[in-house]
DNA sequence: CGTTGCGTTGATGCTTGTCAACGAACGTGG
DNA sequence: CCACGTTCGTTGACAAGCATCAACGCAACG
């Protein structure tokens, strides 16, 4: 019997970093920042940016959702990060971007050109701490996802990954995934068979329903916090 | 046939950021920092600070092996990263530590109050820049482990860990290794007994030798990285 | 109305976890 | 200094979970 110590809601964020409301122009103390971004619309299946490119911006999503992605040479693929509306993304990198973008929708986002912000953040102490607060709560999420991909099985893995969703993106209680099983297995550490197969168990379960491929609805949320943070099923 | 399209040495940080060397008044834009810094020795075993413990200060380590882990409910461990001198940690913490931190040898750190070099940070902006740095170094080694977690065999993973030690604590081509078998494997994901098997396996494919049960020594760099890599074994 | 892509499900095998025994190194106390 | 117990690492036998291979169903699209 364990007391359950935290059944606060865990933190919203799970892309990289987040920040709620997508809007181009929050007075979160980036104006100057803000005044230096391109708008850009971007196509689904379109690359934003390859791994191994100059690292010559960083981005901010205002619509759509986008991934980031590591191609290893034998063809395996490991997603890093799924990214929605308001997320930064591309931060991190100071020479070359480590892993690619994505597009898995339509979308549209920002462009910030990395010299000119640099420079901004060096004079202007209140914008670098934003960016320091961009950059620790990627940090987190990133932690997060190495306890997920370290110690979970496959059920909770998922569990995990729609709560996440739910946490995000929710219509209700409806999820509208973007993303394939293939794109959710290559996020997890798992194969897309066993994306599908933890989705029936789910569902089997009376935790979830999945009126159609793209859509799960979620009937049993606590049900779900359980079996992510290792009570079983 | 695969194209080896970098050879180049991977950036040597592998715990959270890095420094290289572990002075404590280096000239490194932080003399106002350091000069806040107490100095402390924990013994090994012993907890730097726990997990949910009020995130007041944060860490820079000067000598010793420390690890920031996480323990779940059912008892498993996680530990997302291992310190080595030069390390800072406890530092993307806002409010309170999403883990703990715990000495596996005795060790020496520099403990720094939170809020006193926030105000730092928040006034100059050569500080928070120098702030933003470790946190990203702290994101792309966190960024490095999800890849390692999410699609590495057991093999790889070990071969991974040893060139990742390998690249920070070489002594020659002997690593000395703070941790125990189970240490290594709560890092990677895996069982001791796998981690051990492992071990094994790149013994008898002359990659390793094992002098005695804390030492490793280094025989063949470039097969470790092949296999690391995905080349197979 | 066929084609194509995506998701589901089943059968099977490999990798890793689990349980257990054994052995080597270390520390303690006689 | 040696006998002892304890801890840690290695190895083996077996089980479980997930990956792989393959077939099938369903929906979207031309």
């Amino acid at each position: 019997m364990q007391l359950r110590v935290q059944t606060t809601t865990r933190s919203a964020a799970c892309g990289p970093p987040g920040h709620e409301a997508p809007s181009s122009s929050a007075d979160d103390g980036l104006e100057a920042v803000h005044a230096l971004g391109m708008r850009r619309s971007i196509e689904r299946g379109r690359q934003i940016y390859g791994d191994g490119d100059a690292a010559d911006h960083w981005f901010r999503l205002l619509s759509g959702t986008a991934c980031a992605v590591k191609l290893r040479a034998d063809g395996r693929r490991q997603i890093t990060a799924f990214l929605q509306p308001g997320d930064y993304f591309g931060f991190e990198a100071a020479i070359e971007y480590g892993f690619a973008a994505e597009a898995l929708t339509d979308l549209e986002l920002i462009r910030y050109p990395r010299a000119r912000t640099e420079v901004l953040a060096r004079t202007d102490a209140g914008i670098a701490h934003r960016f320091r607060e961009i950059a620790h709560r990627s940090l987190d999420a990133a932690q997060r996802r190495l306890l997920m991909l370290g110690l979970m099985s496959a059920p909770e893995r998922v569990a995990s990954f729609l709560l996440e969703q739910f946490e995000r993106s929710a219509d209700g209680q409806v999820i509208h995934l973007a993303m394939s099983r293939a794109d959710i297995g290559d996020y997890l550490g798992l194969t897309l068979e066993t994306v599908s197969r933890a989705i029936s168990v789910l569902k089997r379960a009376g935790l979830i329903s999945v009126p159609n491929r793209r859509a799960i609805c979620i009937l049993d949320r606590d049900g779900l916090e359980e079996l992510a943070e290792g009570e079983a099923l």
